[in-house]
DNA sequence: TGATATGTGGGGAATAGTGGGTGAAAGTGG
DNA sequence: CCACTTTCACCCACTATTCCCCACATATCA
């Protein structure tokens, strides 16, 4: 999965139907913490902004969050060939090179540099192996 | 047990009325943490994601489950055949050359690499032997 | 051993992904 | 307010991948 030279990323073409019923095609692109883009349909978007926009403006980590999240957010439009542009100012964010990693997370998706993804992936697998103990919300998972 | 050159996968003939009629043949494909594939009739894998996507987000080891199982989930129906094709990122994560084996796990499907599993086989085996005391979980089980 | 079911392989049409040209629109400076 | 430059959306063309179908090999059972 590749950016063009234009910044172009086509959508997996089994997204689109379904974004283009639960939103028109019209996207979210924004960040978050991590070095990654968050893409959200504009009315799962909307929630989220409200829930970010009512957190406590005082308390550093949230004002912080507020600042990412909602600073960045930018709407993009599938275009008539299924694919988005992302602006540069965002690509420079998740550090996206040519290749990318397109991951489904539920109501939204992320979008990874294949190399910052790969070396994350072998980062985590080994965190959780070092750590003796598992988080107490996954002791009891049974998948 | 053998995927071709086009990455197919066959499924054991006995298995398969048994699925077209779970899930008419729709069947998800994922990684956990070993590196083996998952596979889960749609209606199984349905009641896996909402427990996964309930797990708090913050959390680390949650959110390395969240990105590995969610993310990797695609959809993979049964053709005329009774195969189902294996995307190319699935077979990299669970490191699969031709010959696989595949596991029936209760509700789901294990698809290991044959040289892999047998590695792992006696590997586990060691460890067990090893460990002095067993989990809480298995000492009041009666098999 | 023949008949049926299962596993494997591959051709070719249809679909999806990628790259680039061109005109319209927006941004910039005088 | 106009001329110039840059950016962007739309369209077309090419390539790669996937899907559908048929054919054959192998195993299973009567």
């Amino acid at each position: 999965m590749a950016l063009d030279a234009k910044g172009r990323l086509a959508m997996p073409a089994r997204y689109r139907e379904r974004l283009l019923e639960s939103c028109a095609g019209r996207l979210i692109v924004t960040v978050e913490f991590d070095p990654c883009l968050l893409v959200y349909p504009l009315p799962e978007w909307e929630k989220i902004e409200e829930k970010l926009v009512a957190l406590p403006s005082m308390n550093k980590q949230a004002r912080t969050l507020q600042r990412r999240m909602i600073g960045h957010a930018t709407e993009c439009e599938i275009d008539s060939q299924g694919r988005i542009r992302l602006p540069g100012i965002l690509q420079e964010q998740a550090g996206l090179d040519k290749k990318v990693v397109m991951i489904g997370q539920g109501k939204k998706f992320e979008i990874w540099d294949e190399s910052v993804w790969q070396d994350n992936q072998t980062a985590w697998l080994d965190d959780i192996k070092n750590d003796d103990e598992l988080h107490s919300s996954l002791e009891s998972l049974s998948l």
